[in-house]
DNA sequence: AAGCCTACCTGTTGGC
DNA sequence: TGCCAACAGGTAGGCT
């Protein structure tokens, strides 16, 4: 599901329903995520204000006086508002009740793959930035440092494909699968071209690209294809603006040739073979 | 070290 | 209609 920017997206939307509010419950309905999610998170929680609602790379961070909760979404992850009440439904795995101006509401995590996360980080175990999930993290695509020379830098000597560089996040972080077929395509590199011997004219676009990518698709709520919707169940509208995300055999916005489709690393790239070299 | 591959899960879709 | 393979927004970890 999210990228970058449907996190985002779920982040701006929640920080003012969130921020100064107390968690007056919280559940563990099913600890099985990628990790397990910690018994005793209801006692870290209940009674606590949520202080900040921020963002690393795919991580959402919710944070308290005592810590920090560290939410991922995997591929299939969302969060939703429910009544305290509601009854739960199938992959719903933990919720918090929040209390609101007006009455308190439920925040359900639900997740059908379980390839999602729900980490406490406590303030004893040091800065946030130290923890094992986070302090490996390249840039961030929207850091003042991020532009075509740092692609370039970290390229150098690197044999594989320009997507799949991308998608290592070894460079950049958040440019997922939708974004990085769409950024290339905007840049108008083909995505087999390997990331060692490509040019700092063709990063200096492809940075800018994935800027304007980004945060396009932020501003447009994200991209809703199958399943992800942001936690009212706002639905993005991006996937109605990508050019070859999903457009295989469809013709090129700009020339009008069928949009190829490829797997490169088990994953499926799509783009234009006469727009992009 | 870099690159390749598998694994982790469930749900949906499209072809036969 | 039913069955089955392919595929889906991510990423850690193990093996060259």
């Amino acid at each position: 599901m999210p990228e970058l920017p449907e996190v985002e997206v779920v982040r701006r939307a929640l920080a003012p329903q969130l921020i100064r509010r107390h968690v007056i419950d919280c559940e563990v309905h099913s600890p099985r995520l990628r990790w397990p999610i910690d018994p005793l998170l209801p006692t870290y929680l209940v009674g606590r204000q949520v202080l900040a609602v921020e963002r690393r790379s795919k991580y959402l961070l919710v944070g308290f006086d005592n810590g920090t909760l560290l939410l991922h979404f995997g591929m299939a992850g969302k969060l939703r508002w429910a009544a305290p009440c509601a009854a739960r439904e199938p992959h719903d795995h933990l919720s918090f009740v929040i209390d609101q101006p007006e009455g308190s509401l439920r925040l359900y995590l639900n997740d059908p793959r379980r390839f999602g996360a729900a980490l406490w980080h406590p303030l004893a175990h040091g800065p946030l930035e130290q923890h094992p999930r986070l302090s490996g993290l390249a840039i961030e695509p929207f850091d003042a440092r991020f532009d075509g020379a740092h692609l370039f830098r970290d390229s150098r000597r690197r044999s594989v494909s320009v997507k799949s560089f991308l998608l290592s996040a070894q460079s950049v972080v958040g440019v997922g699968n939708i974004y990085a077929s769409e950024s290339l395509f905007r840049a108008g590199i083909h995505p087999e071209r390997l990331a060692g011997s490509i040019s700092r004219a063709r990063y200096d676009r492809l940075a800018l690209a994935i800027r304007t990518v980004l945060s396009r698709a932020i501003e447009v709520g994200g991209s809703s294809l199958r399943d992800y919707a942001a936690p009212g169940g706002e639905l993005g509208a991006f996937q109605a603006e990508t050019r070859v995300y999903g457009r295989e055999g469809q013709p090129c916005w700009i020339c009008g040739r069928p949009i190829v489709r490829l797997v490169q690393g088990q994953r499926s790239t799509f783009y234009c073979p006469k727009c992009q070299s």
